[in-house]
DNA sequence: TGTTGACCCTATACTGACTATAGGGCTTGT
DNA sequence: ACAAGCCCTATAGTCAGTATAGGGTCAACA
């Protein structure tokens, strides 16, 4: 089949078939007499299981280690319940810091009365006090690799 | 006083201010003899405010906005109430997906029973499975720009 | 006076996971 | 023969910075 319907059928975009080809995630498939790339059923397959992957928000990196378990069945599983289990608590993280975000949002935006003018503003007022804690960076890297509050996928 | 006392006090790094210069957020401050910027009073409470809201995960753009009603007191303020509910919501739209994709993760977790190979393990056989929906793009960017489960601050 | 070390400067390239654009070639139907 | 709709490569852009290379400035100390 050529991309297009490879496409269709997974899901995901003609561009970011040939990206997942040129990182190594998918091997580059047949090519036609005129140059055109040609799936078969393997190839659908991987695609689902990186799908299936991204839509559990893993990164390449935790793709690529469990594609690699996926291709030599005969080593042993356990560390794929580990790396499954940091990414849960990466995504257990990430949740408990935008329930801390959400609720300092929900106390900013109880600031403002309405004012007529900018000037009155509590939320702006709000927003120029320093932070309590100004040292240290905005957020530290400790706590996993599970992204903020603006996906783009 | 000079960029990296300006670091120290606000807490973020040299190079982030440099940035925030280069991107507009921060004005080009007076330099010294020998080329040092050299930044008043004015910039700390301008960068304290940046840091603010890149706390609350918001973007540059979300920044921008704020930072104009901020600098023209004069204006209105019914819009940064409504720049700030429009960010609450992306906040709890992202996290009502990432919780939906904790209970994803602790139902892939269930499925490996410490098999001894690969081959054997649920947890690979359950992300070989195909997506149920499986056209339509990973999550399609209704519902807002908060990032997902991997963010590098 | 010379030099060490901490700080500062610019410019450029990299990150992740794609998306967008430019400038073409192939295939199929009319 | 030509047009529409697919496909190809290569390059650059997104966001919010971080990393690197290659150099300049300044204060203190020997």
């Amino acid at each position: 089949m050529k991309i297009g319907e490879l496409a269709k059928r997974s899901g995901c975009r003609v561009v970011t078939i040939r990206y997942y080809e040129r990182e190594g995630l998918l091997p580059a498939p047949a090519r036609s007499a005129g140059n055109y790339r040609l799936y078969g059923e393997a190839h659908a397959e991987r695609l689902a299981f990186i799908r299936h992957c991204r839509v559990l928000d893993m990164t390449q990196d935790e793709i690529r280690a469990l594609l690699d378990y996926h291709d030599h069945p005969e080593r042993p599983c356990q560390d794929v319940d580990d790396l499954i289990d940091a990414h849960l608590a990466h995504v257990a993280d990430r949740i408990a810091q935008l329930q801390s975000l959400e609720r300092s949002l929900v106390d900013l935006r109880t600031r403002c009365q309405g004012q007529r003018f900018a000037s009155e503003c509590g939320i702006l007022k709000e927003l120029a006090r320093p932070l309590e804690g100004a040292t240290g960076q905005v957020s530290g890297e400790e706590g996993g690799h599970v992204p903020g509050a603006h996906p783009r996928l």
